[in-house]
DNA sequence: ATAAGAATAT
DNA sequence: AATATTCTTA
């Protein structure tokens, strides 16, 4: 009979498959999408596999036929990673390219330990302690600003203190607004008093700092230190611009002293003590507090101005059984317990409102620095200085003795 | 819980 | 003598 197809025929069998194969590979190439040609490779490659696995049995029959299909398999195995490697290369080497940006030299090594490095990382470092040491510092920034500058720069006592803050201040620029937060927070409803905390004190010295071990504090000291604590926090804190590291330091030494730092009344402030008692009426209806709060002095707190009254009052108790005369005379007269107005007035004149007397002491207010020397309002520092040398305190004796004097 | 006043301690 | 601290009371 005639001639068969060769696609039918048995012996043109070999070249049929060869053909086929062509056929695909050209169809294939016609394929624009890498993962189309790709998956019909791959299926195709299926196929080829599929019908390895049925001839099997049959390889040694058909040695040829295992030859070939291995062989197309292979080739279109090939081709399909090329193809793979085609598409993928591009999408590497943009990452690939990113990956190294970021990780500088280590592109490899890193790429193949990433999984597990996580894990590791704990123990770990290089990158790990770059993150840790950046975010540290961030928090000692915010932290030790709070500690050191927050509380209050100025603080009566003294200056050194700036430079620990301004160093910081730089570098901690990101977490002031938390830090404000705290500020306000704390600061609560913050009258906006003037504070005059030049004035604050004068300090007399420091007697020896013992340790009292605040840690074994079972005793009454430490209750004591707390609460002065407190109370000082939140004395200097009502005063709107700051004390300062001074009362950290006072704060400090007190815990380890066991007791408080005395405070002195140098003439100004018991200057400012008599006009408060003047604008509230007299020792004998003023209180410590409002006292405190008319002062206006930075740090003052409520027990130191308590104290100052109690002995204010013992004193001019007295006088006024003496000294009957004077009391009249004063327009406060009574209202000064017992009219004492005493020294106070006439020392440091200025004594009330103001207008009333003064007309001779422009110095008013700013005497606050002529007394100690120098520096007006400011005074504290100045004072502070000086102040060792010159710190008086006000002298109660003083003004018991002159009135006697006179009276006799 | 706080402040004032008196007593007492340092 | 001058302040600080404690105790009591309101």
């Amino acid at each position: 009979m005639g001639l068969v197809p060769p696609e039918l025929s048995l012996d043109f069998r070999p070249n049929f498959v060869p053909k086929t194969i062509t056929n695909f590979l050209r169809e294939l190439s016609l394929i624009g999408n890498v993962s189309d040609k790709v998956s019909k490779l791959d299926a195709f490659v299926k196929g080829l596999e599929e019908e390895m696995k049925k001839i099997d049995a049959f390889k040694r029959e058909l040695p040829l036929c295992m030859l070939l299909l291995n062989d197309a398999i292979l080739v279109l195995k090939e081709e399909s990673t090329q193809c793979m490697a085609r598409n993928v290369e591009p999408v590497l080497e943009e990452f690939i390219p990113l990956k190294n940006k970021e990780e500088d030299n280590h592109s490899e090594e890193d790429g193949s330990l990433i999984t597990t490095k996580k894990e590791e990382d704990c123990n770990n470092d290089c990158n790990n302690n770059k993150d840790k040491k950046n975010w540290m510092s961030s928090v000692q920034l915010w932290n030790i600003d709070d500690d050191y500058c927050s509380p209050d720069h100025k603080l009566d006592t003294k200056r050194n203190d700036e430079d620990p803050c301004k160093s910081r201040g730089g570098g901690g620029r990101g977490f002031m607004p938390f830090k404000a937060n705290l500020g306000f927070a704390v600061r609560k409803e913050d009258k906006q008093e003037v504070p005059v905390h030049g004035l604050t004190l004068s300090t007399p010295g420091i007697k020896n700092l013992k340790e009292e071990s605040s840690s074994t504090g079972s005793r009454s000291s430490c209750s004591r230190a707390v609460t002065f604590s407190a109370t000082n926090a939140r004395t200097s804190f009502r005063s709107a611009p700051p004390v300062g590291l001074s009362n950290h330091l006072q704060q400090h030494q007190q815990q380890q002293s066991g007791r408080k730092q005395r405070r002195c009344w140098s003439p100004e402030l018991h200057r400012r003590f008599v006009k408060a008692l003047q604008q509230l009426g007299g020792s004998q209806v003023a209180t410590p507090k409002q006292i405190r709060e008319l002062m206006q002095v930075d740090g003052l707190t409520n027990d130191e101005v308590k104290s100052h009254l109690q002995k204010y009052r013992l004193h001019t108790r007295r006088l006024p059984a003496t000294t009957t005369t004077s009391t009249p005379a004063n327009q406060s007269g009574l209202v000064l317990g017992g009219g004492h107005a005493w020294m106070c007035q006439d020392q440091f004149g200025e004594s009330s409102k103001g207008s009333s007397s003064q007309s001779g002491s422009p110095q008013g207010p700013l005497q606050l620095a002529t007394n100690t020397g120098g520096t007006s309002t400011t005074g504290c520092e100045s004072m502070e200085d000086d102040e060792d040398a010159k710190s008086e305190c006000y002298s109660w004796k003083s003004h018991d003795q002159k009135p006697r004097k006179n009276n006799v």
